[in-house]
DNA sequence: TTGTAAGCGTTATCAC
DNA sequence: GTGATAACGCTTACAA
C-alpha cells in the first residue's frame, strides 16, 4: 500500500500537504490539491485509519455493548442496533460490536479499547463493562440506569420503567384483571428491578396481592430452561398449579410467544381464558400474531438514536455539554390480546 | 493513561521488557513479570491497541458487511451476526459493523478500513464495496457468490441456492401445486438470481410454465413499498388480478406474515385455500404462527461461524490455504402452512 | 533473559 | 500556503 511520503514524492510536495489535503485541516491551494489528488488516485492511496488515530487519539468508532445474558437477538436488539448503526453512520463513525461471550475466548491479555466512547445496553447492577468503561476513561451513555459502587453517571437514556410498568399494570387492572402473572427480563438487569417494583407498587394501590408465583425472571444464557422462559412458567403456574391468573406480562416477544405456545398445549385460548400483554416485541410480527398482541412500544430504534446524539455531545462532535436522562416515551398499542374480565359472570 | 514509558520506569526495566510481558511473545523472568504486572495494575495501565496497530499491522477487528438494500435485519440477519461474533470472538478479534447506509453521512473523506478482514453479506451483482476491498487488498469472504467484473473470488460461503429452490418447487410440486408464487429477495442481491433462475428451471423440468406474475422482487429500501413487500403482491396478483395461486413461497419471514395478513384479509385461509413456504425464518415465529409456518432453514447462524472460521484461515490465524466455498446445507422444516392439493376435487 | 534504538504512517508545531 | 521535524505509543531486530 502506497504511503503519505510515495504520494509528496511523485506530487513533490512535502507530506505535511499531502496530510492538509486529505484532513481539510488546513486550506490549500486549488492547483497542489488537485495534483496531490491526482496522484494519490494514481498509487491507490488513502491514508491509514491507524496512524491516523495514534497521533488524533480518536478512532472515529464506539462500541456497542450488548447485555451479557441476551445473546440471542429480540426485536428490540435489533431496533435498536439499527437505531444506533444509522446515528453513528450520520456523524461518521464506526460501530464496533462489544459483546462479551459466555464462552471461552483466545483472547490473551486485556488492550484498550479502539473505541471512542460506548453505548452500553441495558446494563446489570455493578455491571463489569460499566467498571472497565470508568477505569479506562471511555466516554460512555448506557440505555437504562447504571448502578454500580462509586460511579455516578447521569448520561443515559431510557424508557421510564416504572411509569411503563405502573401503565400497563392500570391498564390490566383497569379491564378488571387482578391476578396478573409477570414474565420479567432477567434478575440481573437494572430494567427488571425497576419493573418489579413498579409491578408491586401498582398492585398495592389498587388493593392486590403479590404473591411469589406472579414474578419471575428470565434464567441465564447458559440455563438450560432459557430458551423455554415462559413455556415452562405457564405450565407450571397455570397448569400444575393450578393458580389463577388472568393475565400475562410477557418481556419479549419471544417470550410472549413461548406462553401462546404453553396456553394452547393448556387448551386456553387468548384472550378468552388468558390475556397476554408484550413489552416491547416486532410490530409486524404482533400485528401477524393469532389473536395480535397488545404491547407497550418501547421505541428502541429512538433510544438507540438518542443514546448516540448524548454520546456525541460528549465526544465534543456535538456543541453543547449534554449529559443527563433523556426518556423515550412508552406506547401502549392495543391489539387483541387483551380482554375486559366481567365480574358478575365469574361469581357463579 | 499511563503508557509503557511509565510502567517501565516504575518497574526499573526496559520498554521492550514490559511489550514482551504484555505480548508475550518473548519469555521473562517469574520476577520481572510479576513486578511489570503489579506497577502496571497500579498506573492502570493497558497497551494501546492503536500504537500496536500501527506497527504490527494487525487490527484484532473484522468488519461485517451488512447487504445495502436490507438494513431492516431480518431473523436470518440475526442468526448470522450471531454467528460471526461468537466466532470471531473466539479468535479473539472484534466484529466492525460496516453498514452502508442510504442516507446522506458525514464522513468527509476516506480512509482505509481499520479492519484486518472482513465478511461480505449478500453481496450484489458488481457490488462496490467488494471492489473497495479489492483495492484494499483487505482478504474477505462472502456469503454468496461474487459477481464482479474482472474479479475472481472463490472464498465463500454460501447455501446451494440453486438447489435449495429447487428441493422447495419440487417439493410443492411433489404436493400438487402448479401455480405457485414466488416472493423473491431484492433482484439485486446475486441469491435472488440463482433462485429465480432455478425456480424457472424446476417449473420447467415439471412441465410447468412460469408467467410473469409469478415472480416478484422486493423493492428498495428507499421505496415506499418495501415494508409491505408480500402484502402488495399478494393482493393484486390474488385479488384484483384474480390470478390462480396455490403456493406461495416467502422470501423472509417479514414477508410471510404480510402475505398471511393479505390472505386474511382476502378471506383466503392458509393452508386451505393457499400454501405458504417461507425461505430461512425464524423457529419461534415460524412454530408458533397460526398455522405454523413450513420453511427452508438455510442455518444462517453457522453460515456466520463458517464465514469467519475461512477468513480466519485466510489471515493465517488458522492453519492451511483453506480457500474455496463451503456449502452448508438448507433443510425443510415441514410444519402446517402447504397442503396437499387434490386435483380431482379441483374439476367441478 | 533483558536493554537499546529504529521504525510503523500519520498529524501538529513551528518556521518561512 | 507550504515545508521540515518532532511527536503519537508501541513492537522488534539486534546487541549485550
Amino acid at each position: 500500500m502506497a504511503k503519505i511520503d510515495d504520494v509528496a514524492r511523485l506530487a513533490r510536495v512535502s507530506k505535511g500537504t499531502v496530510s492538509n489535503v486529505f484532513s481539510q485541516k488546513r486550506p490549500t491551494s486549488d492547483e497542489i490539491r488537485e495534483r496531490v489528488m491526482r496522484v494519490s488516485k494514481q498509487l491507490n492511496y488513502v491514508p491509514n485509519h491507524t496512524a491516523r488515530s495514534l497521533v488524533t487519539k480518536k478512532t472515529m468508532a464506539i462500541g456497542l455493548t450488548i447485555p451479557y445474558g441476551s445473546f440471542f437477538f429480540t426485536a428490540f436488539h435489533m431496533q435498536f442496533i439499527n437505531g444506533v448503526i444509522l446515528e453513528a453512520a450520520y456523524y461518521g463513525y464506526r460501530v464496533l460490536l462489544d459483546i462479551i461471550p459466555s464462552q471461552e475466548v483466545k483472547t490473551p491479555f486485556l488492550t484498550s479499547y479502539p473505541i471512542d466512547g460506548a453505548v452500553v445496553m441495558r446494563p446489570t447492577a455493578n455491571d463489569e463493562r460499566i467498571n472497565q468503561m470508568h477505569l479506562g476513561q471511555i466516554p460512555f451513555v448506557t440505555v437504562g440506569h447504571v448502578m454500580n459502587e462509586n460511579i455516578e453517571h447521569f448520561t443515559s437514556v431510557d424508557n421510564d420503567n416504572h411509569q411503563i410498568m405502573y401503565n400497563i399494570c392500570e391498564y390490566l387492572i383497569s379491564k378488571g384483571h387482578k391476578d396478573i402473572m409477570f414474565l420479567n427480563a432477567s434478575e440481573l438487569m437494572t430494567v427488571s428491578i425497576d419493573r418489579k417494583a413498579s409491578f408491586i407498587h401498582a398492585m398495592k394501590d389498587h388493593g392486590l396481592d403479590v404473591e411469589e408465583h406472579m414474578i419471575h425472571h428470565k434464567p441465564d444464557l447458559d440455563s438450560s430452561e432459557y430458551m423455554d422462559y415462559g413455556y415452562e412458567e405457564t405450565i407450571l403456574i397455570l397448569g400444575k398449579q393450578k393458580k389463577k391468573v388472568t393475565a400475562i406480562i410477557a418481556d419479549d416477544e419471544r417470550t410472549a410467544f413461548s406462553v401462546l405456545k404453553a396456553l394452547k398445549d393448556l387448551n386456553l385460548s387468548v384472550p378468552g381464558d388468558v390475556s397476554l400483554f408484550v413489552v416491547c416485541g416486532d410490530h409486524s410480527m404482533m400485528v401477524q400474531s393469532n389473536p395480535a398482541l397488545t404491547s407497550m412500544d418501547l421505541q428502541p430504534s429512538e433510544l438507540g438514536a438518542q443514546s448516540v446524539r448524548l454520546l456525541m455531545h460528549q465526544l465534543g462532535v456535538l456543541q453543547g455539554d449534554f449529559s443527563g436522562n433523556i426518556i423515550v416515551e412508552g406506547k401502549i398499542i392495543e391489539r387483541n390480546s387483551v380482554s375486559t374480565i366481567d365480574h358478575k359472570e365469574k361469581h357463579n
